[in-house]
DNA sequence: ACCAATCACTTTTTT
DNA sequence: AGTGATTGGT
């Protein structure tokens, strides 16, 4: 048994050991929350829960990894068969194994935001109307996303998003229909799908919903605050027989509203759940108190909050989170560089440092200036490494040998020959009678003679690798051949043709390669990969690669959500940019931005650098003066240090004293 | 009819 | 950098 009392504090040791029933954490950032829950699980372990009666939801496949590999630890590896991971994640297993209950195929594709808008534009164009100003695919399947994760009906919420504009409210209900009807054509759910289908699995088939409630006896649920109403009513209806449903969150933290998260969902946990044990914790583990401070000044500008008292437990070092003025972009990166530098020699490592930004194209200059350094660094960008072009080439190449339905992923492959567009590969499919199964030699034959003849030749050559591939059974370990072929023969041509980095992404096509021979399971591996996200992938780097070189990470701070470093540096806080010029647009308040910058300010440990530019060069060459954001503004004088830079400051690098750096 | 090359435009956040 | 729209070429 492991002694919890030396682990956790009274009130942590009170929710990680409560008896069965609902339970709910509320606290703000660093009290622990997540480790609470880590410890939970051990709790309900060693008490002899079989583990794969619990199950651990969590934002990101990756915390759910680490929470669990933390709970291993402390168990002697009694976690296995525990089932943790996103939502999306859950939602995933339950239907492969009832997709039929639904009408799809097990093997049934998850369509990534790439294939959305592929899908979405044959809809627009199937039937008949031009893709226009106000016709707009990613509006339409914003409006279909915004609805759904909402629970409203689609007519409505549309219609409230498009009053007073010139958007054809008619038109964008005929594709959305479309949309759905080409979606379960293509045998394929959207991301929402996973969500909606899976709630709809519960609900309208008891047996299935009598058999998942039955095998999870206890639910447990991490950044609550951040979930929307499907993921809030799939939790009620899953853990409606015994109520054993623990919930950790705080409603400062709420930063994705924009998708439908709703913190009603913690705030009225309670009334949905009578006789719930609420457990609020006060002491911050995480930050010096100067930068809490900062945190709960700025946090209190918001109204609609729940008060919550924070308080570190950490001994003050007179530290004070600093403000720099700096003229632009390009200064911001030199002196983002010196602090690191700096940084490092008072002896952090590169890994406790992070910069963190509101949008991605904030870090561009950043990025410049480090490679330039030779500072290693790595960034969370914003697609994802199996959403780069070149691997959803291979990935869909791989599709089409193992199932038959995959309209997409056939398009995708064939229109990489010359001579073939859109057009064509719509026509073939029709005349494939709308299946191509590699196994089948006629399949195959028939697919060659209704390619053009311009494209034939690189066609049969690729299909003889293909026949190679089913005669080696399809295996894990033909993998490699099959892709090299394809590439040899081929591919090469058109990634040097189209890029300037083509053996770059040739190195990434192999990486794919050998991240897949990690697995047994080709099918099983293609069923998944849709959900991984690069953060998931960082993860895995980590793990493989036994001794990675340190490194400082730029992130966006929705990615760094649940993260801590040492020393964390903000980037672009000006009006406009953080908080984003359409966030100002859309609510005055900006609370949610307020939000993400709560977050952003208590992820840091020891040190807090925030940096504002005073102008902006834009695009076309114009210069732009800044605002400071409003976020600095709010927080009173005397918690900062101010340290202005002029332009023309004696060189980078000199102007003011290090000395404040110190290494706790 | 259809493909492919060219130019102009733009940048919130993600499972 | 990557997308979308337009246009010239086969
Ligand atoms: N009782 C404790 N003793 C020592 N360290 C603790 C204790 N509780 C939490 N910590 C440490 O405080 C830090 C923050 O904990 P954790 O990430 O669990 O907090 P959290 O409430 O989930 O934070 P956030 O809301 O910001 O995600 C971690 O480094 C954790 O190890």
């Amino acid at each position: 048994m492991t002694d919890l009392t030396t682990l956790l504090n009274e009130e942590q040791f009170e929710a990680a050991t409560a008896p069965d029933g609902p339970l709910l954490i509320l606290a703000a950032a660093g009290t622990g929350k997540t480790r609470t829950l880590v410890y939970r699980v051990v709790h309900l372990i060693e008490r002899g829960i079989p583990p794969e009666a619990i199950m651990l939801l969590t934002f990101t496949n990756r915390a759910a990894r680490e929470m669990l590999e933390r709970a291993e630890d402390v168990t002697g590896g009694a976690t296995r068969g525990l089932w943790g991971g996103t939502f999306h994640h859950v939602a995933n297993r339950f239907l492969r194994k009832f997709a039929s209950k639904l009408g799809f195929r097990p093997d049934f594709t998850i369509f990534d935001a790439e294939d959305q808008r592929t899908l979405m534009g044959n809809c627009i164009k199937g039937l008949g109307f031009k893709p226009s100003e106000f016709l707009k695919r990613e509006l339409v399947l914003s409006l279909i996303s915004g609805a759904t994760n909402r629970g409203l009906e689609f007519e409505d919420y549309a219609e409230s998003r498009i009053e007073d504009t010139e958007i054809p409210l008619e038109q964008v209900i005929k594709v959305a229909d479309e949309y759905a009807r080409l979606k379960i054509q293509n045998n394929g759910m959207d991301f929402d799908d996973l969500l909606v289908n899976a709630l709809r699995l519960l609900t309208e088939h008891d047996d299935a919903r009598l058999f998942y409630q039955e095998h999870f006896q206890h639910i447990l649920v991490d950044e609550y605050q951040d979930t929307n109403i499907l993921q809030s009513q799939f939790i009620d209806t899953l853990g409606s027989p015994h109520k054993n449903v623990s919930v950790v969150g705080d409603d400062f933290q709420c930063i994705y509203s924009w998708r439908g998260s709703n913190y009603d969902n913690i705030m009225s946990f309670p009334d949905r759940y009578p006789g719930t044990l609420i457990v609020k914790l006060e002491q911050n583990y995480r930050s010096l108190p100067e930068i809490l401070k900062v945190a709960n000044a700025s946090i209190k500008q918001n109204k609609k909050q729940f008060e919550k008292t924070l308080r570190s437990t950490r001994a003050s070092l007179h530290a004070k989170p600093t403000v720099y003025s700096v003229y632009s972009d390009t200064e911001q990166a030199a002196r983002v560089i010196e602090i690191i530098s700096k940084a490092v020699s008072a002896g952090y490592s590169y890994d406790d440092i992070a910069v963190l930004y509101r949008s991605h194209f904030h870090s561009s200059q950043i990025d410049r200036e480090l490679t330039k350094s030779n500072i290693p660094f790595a960034v969370t960008s914003g697609i994802g490494f199996y959403e780069q072009a070149h691997i959803k080439d291979i990935l869909a190449l791989l599709r089409i040998t193992i199932f038959p339905v995959e309209k997409l992923a056939l398009m995708r492959v064939l229109q990489l020959l010359p001579g073939v567009g859109a057009v064509t590969v719509e026509r073939i499919w029709g005349k494939l009678g709308g299946v191509f199964e590699v196994e089948k030699e006629n399949h195959r034959k028939n697919l060659l003679a209704f390619l053009p003849a311009k494209a034939r030749p690189f066609w049969s050559a690729v299909d003889v690798a293909l026949e190679e591939f089913v005669a080696n059974n399809r295996s894990i370990k033909a993998v490699n051949d099959l892709v090299d072929k394809f590439i040899n023969l081929f591919y090469i041509k058109h990634l040097s043709q189209q890029y300037d980095n083509a053996e770059e992404r040739k190195d990434d096509i192999f990486e794919l390669v050998a991240d897949i021979e990690q697995h047994y399971d080709l099918t099983e591996y293609l069923a998944n990969i849709t959900l991984k996200t690069n953060v998931d992938r960082e993860k895995d780097k980590k793990d493989q690669t036994s001794e990675e070189t340190p490194h400082v990470l730029l992130s966006t701070i929705h990615q760094a959500k649940g993260l801590e470093w040492p020393v964390v540096i903000v980037v672009w806080l000006t009006e406009g940019m953080f908080p984003s010029s359409r966030a100002l647009l859309e609510d005055l308040s900006c609370s949610e931005e307020r939000r993400l910058f709560y977050v952003a300010v208590t992820r840091a440990k020891d040190n807090l650098h925030l940096f504002v530019p005073r102008v902006r060069f834009m695009h076309g060459g114009g210069r732009m003066d800044c605002i400071q954001s409003r976020f600095i503004k709010e927080i009173p004088e005397e918690l900062v240090r101010n340290v202005e830079f002029s332009f023309n400051s004696p060189g980078f690098g000199g102007g003011y004293s290090p000395s404040y750096y110190r290494r706790f």
